[in-house]
DNA sequence: CGATAATATGCAACTGGTTGCATTTGCAAC
DNA sequence: GTTGCAAATGCAACCAGTTGCATATTATCG
């Protein structure tokens, strides 16, 4: 139980939303991990505890919570995303295209690019858990070795 | 028209796929604008030349052309992506969260932190059509203004 | 130029996620 | 404790995207 459970619920309730026993549920599941989890996995773990609790639900309480800043939405690219209780320093994510391995690294080394961005183009980044893609460094040496379903058919080329 | 069409073609047919109307009806659509275009969209337009096109062979073909590097995949996150025909050079994306206004930017802001990656992580990143999210310069200042749906109902709150 | 065989397509079923709406519930005031 | 009402839930319909499979098509070879 790394952040407080019961801090997080009362910044729910001192903001004038209802703790609801799903809001609980979520919390405290998202909580006791000290890792990223999917809607999908909340869900399904969810409806141990409580066979009703509707996917709806899930997915409006998890925009709700990352509005309030609560939960950090991680985005892993192509529509995956996880959730997990916002932790400071905010941190981000390396994930090798090829054997899906991930390195948490901390914000930092954005800091340089995001000045960047602010000073050339008047941006300011938004640097809260990113996900990049690339390949770690096993992989570089041995890439095609442990692919994961490589296109199949390729006829007669390459 | 900013990419030969036929080069396409013909990087295509060398590699042993089929040249198909609806391959090269895609292909012709993205190189004929210079800019990013949804799956969603490409469908549409191409149900105007050819209205059998189905949706499955659209991304099944835009997964295709994206792997075989003809094509360029650029993730908006939250699921949202769009394609376009690979150019040279790479480049990136910074998207406003508030006016959803986008600057293209060169590749070369992120060489450091590429560079930094590869040293401290052995972590070669993909560092291909990246899209960023934050804040433009003119929304900096005034942010909450012309923003869309804000939550409505904070019930007593802040 | 016609036959062949593997590839690409179209279709229909399915999945993860979203939305509108009727019902229920948490919570505050009485 | 009871009441009132907005907020939250559950449901069912819906949407974008994916998958399996039968059919149609491309490119090749005779």
């Amino acid at each position: 139980m790394k952040t407080k459970h019961s801090d997080l619920i009362d910044s729910l309730t001192t903001r004038g939303y209802r703790l609801t026993p799903q809001r609980e549920l979520l919390l405290s599941m998202l909580s006791e991990t000290d890792t990223h989890l999917s809607a999908d996995t909340l869900l399904t773990r969810a409806r141990k505890a409580y066979p009703r609790v509707n996917k709806s639900v899930v997915y409006r309480n998890l925009e709700l919570l990352t509005e309030l800043g609560l939960v950090s939405r991680v985005d892993f690219g192509g529509g995956h995303v996880e959730y997990e209780v916002h932790r400071h320093p905010h941190h981000h994510h390396l994930v090798c295209r090829n054997c899906h391995h991930m390195i948490g690294i901390s914000s930092d080394t954005f800091a340089d690019l995001q000045r960047q961005l602010a000073d050339r183009y008047g941006f300011s980044a938004d640097m809260d858990h990113l996900a990049l893609f690339g390949l770690c460094h096993d992989c570089q040496t041995s890439e095609p070795a442990n692919a994961h379903a490589q296109r199949s058919h390729h006829p007669h080329a390459l």
